[in-house]
DNA sequence: CCGTGCATGTAAGCAGTTACATGATTTC
DNA sequence: GAAATCATGTAACTGCTTACATGCACGG
């Protein structure tokens, strides 16, 4: 994030949470002793530049931190995917409702998937404004989260019908 | 689980890794004090069924357990969802690679999803069969996870060209 | 002068995993 | 008789979050 521009940990926050949030989130108590960490390692460097008397240090990346963010990334090895989703455990569950109830759950993960998927498209002219200046990969990451929201809306879509037919019985 | 025919944690257990596994995951260790915590709360009624030598205690949802059950499902309120992906979180950085490297990164995510997207489908026909008699909702999350990685596979599909094109010239 | 945003950081707690420990049963 | 599977459970650790603590700057 320092070398995509974020100067202080404030920033990062920030440019977290309208960039990978869909996909990976921080918490300030996380950024702000790996910064610490990240310029004992050399691969930041950090300097006071408070604003008027309120403190502040911005960062900008090494070249030995461009050096160990590209090993990263080109290292082999798994990557870890995890999802964690209360709203397809309760959906797996549905059986034990009525079926109202189950509609019920149902219009509520397709009504979350929609509200992020305006969220997602709202910055989606951001993204591709960055992607016309050497910037491509994160539209990409950003088309990967509306790919998939709109998925979970169409399933829901199909099911639906099946649900209605039924408690209409 | 133990709702839908797991008896023990060892069946729960197995049962979580062909049916919620890909958007809920669980090991023993929570498995063990949670059946003995439901118990006590009376949700689960457990008795010793020994095989053998070998302990084994199985256990029956309650009437109060079902109760609970339908109340949890029913309840307001929000629905977390969390995506931790280091797949994507490469990709968001791979403007710093070469388009080679780059190329490799998104090849391995979609690889990935390949891979998945092949589990899941194998657990489909007993998906499908279970949904003839009852549990129709296990075969729609599995229809999610489904769609999901498909949709990330037709991202990379349509990304690849433009990394491709970019590295011949 | 009050609310919002900027800005940094610590402490406590929690949810979950890994690793460990144990041992019986079944299958090859 | 060795290996895989069945089966249960604990202890230590880790990564992350929430809550807290602090205080400046700026617009209305």
């Amino acid at each position: 994030m320092v070398r995509l521009g974020a100067r202080s940990g404030y920033e990062i926050k920030q440019m977290v949470d309208v960039s990978i949030r869909f996909f990976w989130t921080i918490s300030p108590a996380q950024i702000y002793p790996n910064l610490q960490l990240l310029e004992q390692e050399g691969l930041l460097r950090g300097r006071s530049e408070p604003q008027g008397r309120r403190p502040r240090r911005v960062f900008e990346i090494t070249p030995a931190g461009e050096a160990a963010l590209r090993g990263w990334l080109t290292a082999p090895g798994p990557m870890p995917f995890e999802l964690r989703d209360t709203g397809m455990l309760k959906l797996f569950f549905a059986d034990a409702l009525e079926e109202d109830d189950a509609l019920a759950v149902l219009t509520e993960v397709k009504r979350r998937s929609e509200e992020r998927l305006a969220a997602l498209r709202a910055i989606e002219p951001a993204a591709e404004h960055a992607a016309g200046d050497g910037a491509a990969h994160p539209l990409l990451t950003l088309q990967m989260g509306i790919a998939f929201h709109r998925a979970i809306v169409e399933v829901c879509n199909d099911f639906m019908p099946r649900l209605a037919i039924g408690s209409m019985e």
